[in-house]
DNA sequence: GATCGATATCGATGGATGTCAATATCGACA
DNA sequence: TGTCGATATTGACATCCATCGATATCGATC
């Protein structure tokens, strides 16, 4: 069959949070730059919705292999495309990263990003 | 004329990052619940400001006693109500706390907070 | 009490964002 | 190829929010 999968990995820019885990001290060693202040904002802004930190702890708590949109749908009171829209903010961020299989996608923490956070806020 | 200052510490009520030390599991633990993300995102939300970030590190990486806003009015390039505006957001979140000395005001990190952030992130 | 300096609040405004209905995409399967 | 089901995208709308000028508050000092 052909590859139909799209490469999800641009190589030449790194998502928010890989820069963010790589970039800076943790905020209490010293001030932040105010360029890494736009990124770590970037970061947090995707955790900044009730629903998005719902979902990411559905993700987080469920099976490591990825958790299915079609189940997350159901769980929370959202329209679908509003779900889809949450997945997305968080997928951008650097949070999340998703598979594709068969016509269902699933979701899953991408590895690191809880401790680069936790480090940051060290 | 009549008292017109408020009382600014509401006895009943806790901060949002105070429940939020108390309230949950990691989020990779299990599922958050609906009203604990609410308390989550209120914080991140807190967070989720390139401004806000700055200030925050420049108190948490300054003097532990205290940094007087008159410097962080300097450091940063907002207008002194946007600094002020920004202050009170993390105030009222629970992450810093205000003490006035004079004329001046002092902010500084509550303890404790970015470890209760760390945890909820664990 | 009157003035001054530092900080907070108010009101307005432009831009960002959460939400959903409608629609598009895309793989699976007859 | 055509349909169906799952997910993503688009467009619209209402609300939220960052920002700033103007103004209020409050302590200190004269």
């Amino acid at each position: 069959m052909a590859v139909t999968q799209v490469i999800e990995l641009p190589l030449a820019e790194q998502l928010p949070v890989e820069q963010l885990g790589a970039c800076c001290a943790p905020l209490t060693e010293a001030p932040i730059s105010a360029e890494d202040a736009e990124l770590a904002a970037h970061v947090f802004k995707a955790l900044a919705d009730p629903a998005r930190v719902r979902l990411l702890s559905m993700i987080a708590a469920g099976d490591p292999d990825g958790t299915c949109v079609c189940d997350l749908n159901e769980a929370v009171d959202l329209a679908q495309p509003t779900v889809s829209h949450h997945l997305k903010v968080m997928l951008d961020a650097g949070l999340l990263e998703r598979e594709r299989r068969a016509s269902w996608a699933y979701y899953r923490l991408r590895p690191g990003v809880l401790q680069a956070l936790a480090t940051i806020l060290g």
